[in-house]
DNA sequence: GAACTCGATCGAAACGATTTTCTCCGGTTA
DNA sequence: TAACCGGAGAAAATCGTTTCGATCGAGTTC
C-alpha cells in the first residue's frame, strides 16, 4: 500500500534518497541510511515494479514462448534458461504457443506491450514469426531462436546439428547389424524431422534398407499409429530397428510393438530422439539420442544477456551443440 | 520507439483522445477515430504495459508458481489456467518453485513487486508460506491455492480429494481379488500422499494385508527402488498390487519389476495416479486414478477472477474435485 | 436571443519510481 | 580571507499512460 513517498516522510528525507538507500547505498551517509531502511521495514514497503519499468524503459523479465510444453524436453531446456536468468537476477516468464500460430502472435504482441528484457522463442514456423520477430528486434527487445535453426544467419540462434544426430543413430544402429532400418516422424517441413532423417540416410550403406513411416505429428499417439504399422508387416518386410524423430514417438512405438507381442529389441529395436526422462523410465529403457538441454537453454539466455547488455557492440551468432547417443535396452546387441 | 505523444501530434489530437480512441472507442467521434487509427498504423504504435499497470495499480498478468514443471500433471492443470486467462484477456506467467522453499520465497517477492492481477500457487509446505502469501493479499493481490488443501478456510482453494482417490484405488484392487496390496510413496508430510493412503487403508478389510513402501520422493527413480524391494520378496511375501501415490512412480515400479521378469498384471498389478499422458503410454499401459487436471486450473483462474473483481463480495471457498479411475492393462483382472 | 444540453475534445493531474541537476555547508588550500 | 572542493540531500524532470474536470461549439427550447 505504502508508496517511496510514504517512506520518505517517515524517515525525513526525499524520495530520491530512498531510491539511493534502495539502489546505491554507498551513496548516502549511514546515518541516513539506517533511518531510511528502518522506515522501509516498519512499512513493509515493497518497490513498484511497474513504475521502475516504466522508468528504465524495459522490465527484468525474460519472456520465453515455448512451442509445446508438454514434451519434457522443453521443460529441462527451461532450467537451463531460468539458472542463468536467476544470476543476472532476472524474471523468466514462460508462454506456450502449443505450436499454434494465432497464439504465437498473440504472445508475441503480449511482450511487445511489456517490453520485456528479452524473448527466447523457438517459433512454430520459420516465415510468418520472423515479421514480428522483427518488430520485437526493431524496439531494442533482443531475440534469441532456440531449437530451431532455420533463421540461419538472421540472428541470434541456439540449436543442436540434427543432421549428425540422424548420423550417430544411422550409424550406431548398423553396427548394431541392422540392415533395414526404419525412420518414424514428420512433418517433413519441420527442420528437425527433415534432418534428423536426412542424417541417417546419410549413414546408410548401398544395399541396405530404409523405410519411411511419415507422421503428421511428433506424439505418443502417432508413434503408436507407426507401431501398428511396423507389426503389421511380414517378417520380411519389418524393419529389425526403428528410429524415432523423437521420444514421445518411440515410447508410442513401444507401446505397440509389445502390445503386439513383439520383443524388443530382440524382434525390433528401437532408437529415441531427445533422452527425455521417460525414455529411460520406459518398460525396455529407451536409447536415445541426447541433445544438452540444459545447456541449450543456458547458452540462448546468455546470449540473449550479451546482446542486451551491449547492443551495440553485439554481433548475432548461432550456436550448434553436437548431440550424443545414449545406450540403452531398445538397441542392445541382439542375444 | 513511439509513445502516446507522437501518435497524438501526427493526428492533431491529445493524448487523451489517442488513449479513448484505444480503450473507449465509441467516445470518439468517428472522424477523429479513424485518423487516430491510421497514426496508430503509420508510427507502429503499442501500448506501453509498464505505464498502464502502473496507473492502473496492477497488471494484467497471473502469475503461477508452480511445484514441480517437470511433473506433466502440472502442465495439464496450466492449460485449464490459459484457456480461463485467455477468455478475461490475461497474462499467464508462470515459475517453479521446484519444491525449493527459498526459490518459492523469492518468486514470491518478486511477484509482490510486479503487482500481478493475482497468483496461484502450490506450495511447497502448508506452513511457511502463510505470511509471504498473507503479504500478498494484504496488498490485495487475490491467492488461490491449489492442488494443496491444506490451508482449510483460510482462502480460497481448489484440490481433489485424495482420500477417496485412494479409496477408489482400495475398491477397485480389492474387486480384482488382490488381498495383499502395497503402497509406495512419500514423503507422508505431503498432504496428498497421507490422504491416498488413508484412503486406500479405508477400502481394505480384516484380515487384507496392507505394506508400506516409504519413499522420500515421488519420481521415476524412487519408483525403481520401490519395484525393486517388490521384486526382492519371496513369493509369499510378495504383493499381488501396488499402489502407487502418483505415476511417476508407478512407471519407475514397472519397469523394475518388467527387469526382474515379473509380469504386469498377472505377477503383480500396478495402478498409479494422476493419469498423465505417459501412464497410458507406458509399455503395459497403467491404471491410474484420474483428476480433472485442466479443470482444477481453470477452476482456480477462474476463483481468482472472481476474488479480483468482487473484492468487497467476495468469500473465500474451498473447491474440491472428485477423481476416478481410468482402468488399462496394468490392473486387468488375472488370467 | 438567452439559457441549456450534449457530444467531442482538451489539458492537467495523477500513478511511483529513477536520475540528473542544484543547493548547502563544513573543511582545505593558497 | 577568498576561492574552491566534495559529500549529502533536496528538488525537479522524466518515463507513458489513464482519467477527470473544464471547455467549446452546435443545436434545442422557451
Amino acid at each position: 500500500m505504502s508508496s517511496i513517498k510514504e517512506v520518505a516522510r517517515l524517515a525525513g528525507v526525499s524520495v530520491g534518497t530512498v531510491s539511493n538507500v534502495l539502489n546505491r547505498p554507498e551513496l548516502v551517509a549511514q546515518e541516513t541510511r539506517l533511518r531510511v531502511q528502518a522506515a522501509v521495514a516498519q512499512l513493509g514497503y515493497v518497490r513498484n515494479g511497474s513504475a521502475r519499468h516504466l522508468r528504465a524503459g524495459r522490465s527484468r523479465t525474460i519472456g520465453v514462448v515455448a512451442l509445446d510444453l508438454s514434451n519434457p524436453f522443453v521443460i529441462d531446456v527451461l532450467r537451463g534458461v531460468e539458472a542463468a536468468a536467476e544470476t543476472a537476477d532476472l524474471n523468466v516468464m514462460v508462454v506456450n504457443s502449443s505450436k499454434d500460430a494465432a497464439r504465437e502472435a498473440r504472445l508475441l504482441e503480449m511482450f511487445e506491450e511489456e517490453r520485456p528484457f528479452g524473448v527466447l522463442i523457438t517459433p512454430v514456423n520459420a516465415e510468418g514469426q520472423d515479421r514480428r520477430l522483427g518488430r520485437l528486434v526493431a524496439r531494442g527487445i533482443p531475440v534469441v531462436v532456440f531449437d530451431n535453426s532455420s533463421r540461419q544467419g538472421r540472428g541470434c540462434a541456439v540449436a543442436a546439428d540434427d543432421v549428425l544426430g540422424g548420423r550417430l543413430a544411422g550409424l550406431h544402429l548398423r553396427e548394431r547389424g541392422h540392415r533395414h532400418i526404419a525412420f518414424a516422424g514428420g512433418p517433413f517441413t519441420v527442420r528437425q524431422v527433415e534432418e534428423r532423417h536426412q542424417g541417417l540416410a546419410g549413414a546408410m550403406t548401398p544395399g541396405d534398407r530404409l523405410t519411411v513411416i511419415p507422421l503428421p505429428d511428433l506424439t505418443v499417439a502417432t508413434g503408436r499409429t507407426a507401431g501398428e504399422q511396423v507389426a503389421g508387416l511380414s517378417r520380411a518386410d519389418r524393419p529389425t530397428a526403428v528410429f524415432c524423430a523423437n521420444d514421445l514417438v518411440a515410447l508410442g512405438v513401444l507401446q505397440e510393438l509389445t502390445r503386439h507381442g513383439l520383443r524388443v529389441p530382440d524382434d525390433v529395436a528401437i532408437l529415441g530422439y531427445d533422452d527425455i526422462d521417460f525414455a529411460a523410465a520406459a518398460a525396455v529403457p529407451l536409447s536415445s539420442i541426447r541433445q544438452p538441454r540444459e545447456q541449450l537453454g543456458h547458452t540462448a539466455a546468455l546470449m540473449l544477456l550479451e546482446e542486451a547488455n551491449q547492443p551495440d557492440f553485439h554481433e548475432h551468432r548461432q550456436v550448434i551443440f553436437q548431440p550424443d547417443l545414449v545406450e540403452r535396452a531398445s538397441t542392445a546387441r541382439a542375444r
